[in-house]
DNA sequence: GTAGGGTAATCTACCAATTGGTAGTTGAGG
DNA sequence: CCTCAACTACCAATTGGTAGATTACCCTAC
């Protein structure tokens, strides 16, 4: 059971990274076969089909989001705080200029996905813009910050942003926008 | 010659939807074959692999977005209305829910792609980059916008909105979100 | 203490389908 | 007659996936 879970973590594991480098429609489970030394029929011991590898990839991607907006939930911090506990995981990947957020590849690939994935991967936009409406909502009305559109919206375009930006970060030789950028994003709440 | 080049457009064409479908590498020759009617094997004639398809896929869209805005520029709009001109497509491209940016999902499966493909279309992201700094800057400095960053950046925040909220679309039912983040995009600039 | 059974996890050896691509043929038009 | 543009008929490689053997280990029963 202990080396069960362990193989089906490191399966995840390169499987994840798989997908932020090249997508789940362009790597095969001979890839990560190769990658963990480990013969490509095995896998499938582990996740019965690359559907369900897809399924536990975009669990995994929505849980650690949750975890992760929790936590700084824990630490009652400021909004502008929050705010960039939040930008840190997008600004982090846009300067690697190569790997994609799971979420914004997947998005990308939407139609090719199976169904139970598409779903998943859909709860991660919905809990990261719910968490990141609340904290905006919560912002505005303490008087911490400050900006004119409807907090839904505004967390959209923020989203929106941070997903583009790592976009466009992998088609330039660096990603020195990035901070400016998040610069923008706050001066645009106000600060 | 004539009919060369009709078949060529339409292997272009249905290509292209493709790619804004369901990206690069979940498209076959055969699915392009089959909605042209016509043998696989036939269009290698055109197009003698699929890294040249792929080539000719960035450059079309490269070169359709330089017309684009030249177009505009030749209109003589004011800052304002160049820019609405400019949000256009990808407003539209939003609100299909389906439909990906070809630069976007070719920076989303950059990695995997042939070499000459991504250089072309990094050129496209240079091209509207570019384009967007200068009507920026020159709005700014005759006074009908006003914005705190560098054009540069606001430039790339506002392709990076634009992308992303394409995106992001994908993952939910309706679009309404996209004319209010326009929106706050001109607040931003000063409207 | 050891023989035996069960289970977890890997292996080898396949499979059909699909991929991008090639060779060589055919037919129609100028 | 020649060339364009299509065709048929392949090909090797790779894909996700299956069947069944093998190994290693733990738990029990004698």
């Amino acid at each position: 059971m202990a080396v069960h879970n362990d193989t089906r973590q490191q399966i995840l594991e390169i499987a994840e990274e798989l997908l932020q480098k090249r997508g789940f429609n362009a790597f095969s489970y001979q890839d990560i076969a190769n990658e963990l030394g480990i013969r490509k029929a095995s896998l499938h011991y582990h996740y019965a089909s690359k559907a369900d590898l897809g399924l536990a990839l975009a669990e995994r991607h929505a849980n650690r989001a949750l975890g992760f907006l929790q936590g700084i939930d824990e630490m009652h911090l400021s909004p502008w705080q929050q705010l960039d506990e939040f930008f840190k995981p997008f600004v982090d990947l846009a300067k690697t200029c190569q790997l994609m957020c799971p979420g914004g590849i997947m998005a990308a690939e939407f139609e090719t996905l199976p169904k139970p994935m598409q779903n998943r991967m859909c709860e991660y936009f919905t809990i990261i813009h719910t968490w990141l409406t609340r904290v905006l909502t919560q912002g505005r009305a303490s008087g911490q910050l400050y900006f004119g559109a409807e907090p839904a919206i505004k967390a959209y375009a923020i989203i929106a942003t941070l997903e583009g930006a790592i976009l466009i970060a992998k088609t330039r030789q660096n990603a020195d926008f990035i901070d400016p950028i998040v610069q923008d994003i706050k001066v645009s709440l106000g600060g």
